[in-house]
DNA sequence: TGCCATTGTCACGCAAATGTCATAGTTTGA
DNA sequence: TCAAACTATGACATTTGCGTGACAATGGCA
């Protein structure tokens, strides 16, 4: 199945260990499993690599001082690739150097974790990063000029108005909010909203689309017609869209 | 039969087997063509270069090892000309030395497999990478100038502006942005972007080609008229071509 | 229990898209 | 210069895909 994108918002975070030393792993690991962190880890920068193509950490803890300086190769090339260039990366340094602060920033890297550190402290930093992280995107992806979905209070309000829908339209307007300029058929859609478990007539989704169209322009008195962002892509599917068709 | 989208997308990859002992490339020959891949082979850093320039590999299989240390050296110059720096590498190295594989990360190499390997393991290297590749190209926008088609979110811009046009004319644009400079025959084209199962009257392909040049040509003060990319070859075909005919 | 919101399905209508044809226009080579 | 070969284009009938209103089934809740 089609994983809802963003709708299961995973409790359970992975993090990634990248450290020549098995002892400094272990520790981490158990660490961070006490946390409630999900942990794997790699011993050098080739194993890294493949594992986040791979397993799709949430975040890496990357040693700095990976034989042959490979760690900020690693960080760069990270960066370097679309697909894993939003994870962020937390890096173990030796010592407080202020090069490597500086060298470091400009390769992205999100935090510093001197060490020795302590458990305490690790958990602290992973945390903080993850929530900005998480605050990020939560905020990009739910707010399109003045229509606002809020996940906590399960509302949805147009210039500050509310504004009344289903369940599943609430659903499919955050699956969309979520992932904005791209085209979905409605297969797809149907995995991510309604789970892959069921069988919908086709034009089941469009009467959907039509209900969310609708809620949206209910709104009296609205600067824009907020239905128009729901776009019919004839022939491959809808996409939600902040800019015209 | 002609794939559909675009013919990059062979059911057959090539691949190139680069070893000085002929014991390994004959194995390796062996074990890729029961893959189903293609596979061709070259003994020394010169003639590999040749062979990438002339028969355009879909992956290069890079003995690390080569006499003179001119394993890395092809490596590198792959990556330094433009034709040839997204053709993937995957090395072969002697053993798992921590050295060479950090060395080789940095200068693009895409994945390792270490002698000895098993053709299975191989087979899945090779594999996942071209699939690695293969998703980064498809999602990756076309463009000419300021033409722009983007597969994700299935729009066309000219200068930003989107450009309106039916599902049929997509697949012609794309499947001309995907392969210019190049003359193809009616019926070559109906392959691919019909599909190989259709029956069309000569006459058709003409009109679907009048409807893309209309629409290119249908957004207001661009500074380029986008239809004349769409070329005529007579006797021969159409070709979309960058280069005034 | 009865009410009401929500949901999935269906039938129908409409507009875009498609393929074909006839006709007009263009190029080529003798 | 002319005919033959080839291509462009407008018009048209048909097909395809989407929007829409109505309706019955479901389930929560007072």
């Amino acid at each position: 199945m089609v994983l809802a994108e963003g709708l299961s918002t995973m409790s359970e975070s992975t993090i990634l260990i990248v450290d020549d030393e098995a002892a400094i792993r272990d520790m981490v690991s158990i660490t961070l499993d006490l946390a409630g962190f999900n942990s794997i880890s790699a011993a050098n920068a080739h194993d890294a690599h493949v594992s986040i193509i791979d397993k799709k950490p949430d975040l890496v803890l990357l040693d700095w001082m990976l034989p042959g300086g490979s760690g900020i190769e690693l960080a760069r090339r990270l960066r370097r690739d679309d697909l894993t260039a939003n994870i962020p990366i937390i890096m173990l340094t030796a010592k407080s150097s202020e090069d490597n602060k500086v060298q470091g920033l400009s390769e992205g890297v999100d935090d510093y974790v001197t060490k020795p550190f302590s458990p305490r402290e690790l958990v602290a930093r992973i945390k903080t990063v993850l929530r900005r992280i998480d605050d990020k995107q939560k905020n990009k992806a739910l707010r399109v000029f003045d229509l606002q979905l809020d996940p906590t209070s399960h509302r949805i309000t147009i210039e500050d108005k509310p504004v009344d829908m289903g369940p599943t339209e609430f659903r499919l307007l955050k699956f969309f909010l979520m992932n904005q300029e791209k085209v979905f058929s409605r297969d797809h859609i149907q995995d991510s909203v309604w789970g892959g478990n069921v069988y919908l007539e086709e034009r089941t989704i469009d009467v959907h689309i039509r209900r969310l169209r609708k809620a949206l322009s209910s709104v009296e008195g609205a600067t824009i017609d907020y239905a128009r962002l729901v776009q019919t892509v004839r022939g491959a599917g809808y996409r939600f869209s902040a800019r015209p068709s």
